[in-house]
RNA sequence: GUGAGUGUAGCUCAAUGGUAGAGCACCGGACUGUGGAUCCGGUGGUUGUGGGUUCAAAUCCCAUCACUCACCCCA
């Protein structure tokens, strides 16, 4: 086999697709209680809005993502994310004037040409939720607590960590970055190689490097919640209040740090055990002036994602079986065949869903697959049923077996359905 | 981009220089129109790829590719 997938993509085999329709349909409901629609955006999209969005100078920018010109002489992108998309969406329909309180999801893949590990892949799915148009810190709760019982829903509280942060407006982050960095530069030579390079990068993540020496050499730098202005600072603390009030549990980090550029005050990480180095199973932040950067008006806004393969690690595969068909045909000749073919067409239509082999194999290897495939009823239809018009219903959970004529199978088994064995 | 580990049947793994095997899965038979348990049989391999050492290589050496984990970065 010569052609093979791309590093870091993955076949999603039929095993597998009933726990991501699980986390679909689960995720949509949770989101929906909450008033969240859903949208779908493009895969694709012009480059300069992840350039703008997302930051020059970030990794994802510089070295992550999927771009190439297109026929039309165009640079486009596969999306490394979904903000970027949503806010453009948002302001290119017109939401900015006509519905500017707007509560919106998506699901889908998203692509950044990394380095595989676990629970991070070159093409990765998340689940995002993007709160546009308040400024107020309930809106930072709401989404808080829609995270939360997010994964309450899967039954996974137990095991996650909320941590949140904040990183004030831009003007105090700036000015903590410089603070921050002139900090750093005294203990410059005792930090390891990827810290000195840091502190010219990006001097934050100097506070959330891994090595125990360099947390120790900066535990007592400048922290950010301390260095915010006042309106910054009360939009916090009000945002904790809430969070208190409502008994949901989290920890300030003040050495937490983002990724994308255009956060701004509240950001939060939602941690897991058993994940490996990935322990982020989701994360998100408060974006007030992405509109803004990408020529819209202001439009204050937050949202996260969540990384389904990630919360697919956490999950139990028993907590969605795969689905099995009501019957299994059992059948014998070419004319049986093709009423079989027939009759599982009336009972698709009615929500009933049979399966059968479709090559003329024997009674017992036909009975052997009925088994597996773990129906509730073998149908037979062989040439003594074609003979009198009837099928043989045999329950395979009981052994007990039944003459029933043709026009009435569907009724018999949709009142033997409800029924347990 | 950096580092480490691992590559043998569809899957999980044996075989320490001397005939490439087992379990599971799959197909069939025992049981000619009746599943699960048991027993029997069968399909399935250029041992990732290329080169080297050797009378002889899955095994030792070199290169390369792939996968995994970690760093970086991030959901």
């Amino acid at each position: 086999m010569e052609l093979k997938k791309l590093k870091g993509f993955r076949d999603l085999l039929p095993d597998e697709t009933p726990l991501w329709q699980h986390m679909e349909a689960k995720a949509c409901q949770v989101l929906e209680a909450f008033g969240y629609r859903e949208v779908r955006l493009p895969l694709l999209e012009d480059t300069a809005l992840f350039r703008r969005s997302i930051g020059e100078a970030t990794d994802i920018v510089e070295k992550e993502m999927y771009t190439f010109t297109d026929t039309g002489g165009n640079s486009v992108t596969l999306r490394p994310e979904g903000t970027a998309s949503a806010v453009r969406a948002y302001l290119e329909n017109g939401l900015a004037r006509s519905a500017p309180k707007a509560r919106w999801y998506y699901m889908g893949p998203m692509f950044r040409r990394e380095r595989p590990q676990k629970g991070r892949l070159r093409q990765f799915h998340q689940i995002g939720v993007e709160c546009f148009g308040w400024a107020e810190p309930e809106a930072d709760a709401e989404v808080l607590a829609l995270l939360w019982d997010l994964f309450s829903a899967f039954g996974l509280s137990d095991r996650l960590r909320l941590e949140i942060n904040t990183l004030g407006c831009s003007a105090d982050r700036a000015a903590y970055v410089e603070a921050l960095r002139a900090h750093l530069q005294a203990l410059r030579l005792d930090l390891c190689p990827d810290c000195q390079r840091r502190i010219d990068t990006n001097p934050l993540r100097v506070l959330d490097c891994k090595k125990e020496r360099c947390r120790q050499l900066t535990a007592d730098a400048p922290r950010i919640t301390e260095a915010v202005c006042g309106e910054c600072a009360a939009h916090f603390a009000r945002v904790r209040e809430i969070l208190d009030r409502v008994g949901l549990a989290y920890r300030v980090n003040p050495r937490m740090v983002r990724g994308l550029d255009y956060y701004n005050r509240t950001t939060f990480e939602l941690l897991a055990e058993g994940l490996g180095a990935q322990n982020a199973v989701a994360a998100g932040g408060r974006y007030d002036g992405l509109a803004e950067a990408l020529g819209g008006p202001p439009v204050p806004a937050l949202g996260f994602a969540l990384g389904m393969e990630r919360l697919g690690l956490l999950l139990d595969p028993e907590a969605a079986p795969a689905p099995t068909p009501t019957a299994y045909w059992v059948t014998r000749g070419p004319e049986a065949a093709a009423l079989a073919l027939a009759l599982r067409r009336k009972l698709a239509a009615r929500g009933v869903g049979s399966a059968m082999d479709l090559a003329a194999r024997s009674f017992k290897a036909q009975m052997r697959a009925a088994d597996r495939s773990g129906a509730r009823f073998a149908l037979i239809l062989a040439e003594d049923e074609m003979a009198d018009g009837t099928v043989t219903v045999k329950d395979l959970s009981t052994g007990s077996q039944e003459t029933v004529a043709a026009d009435d199978l569907i009724s018999y088994l949709m009142g033997h359905i409800a029924t347990p064995a």
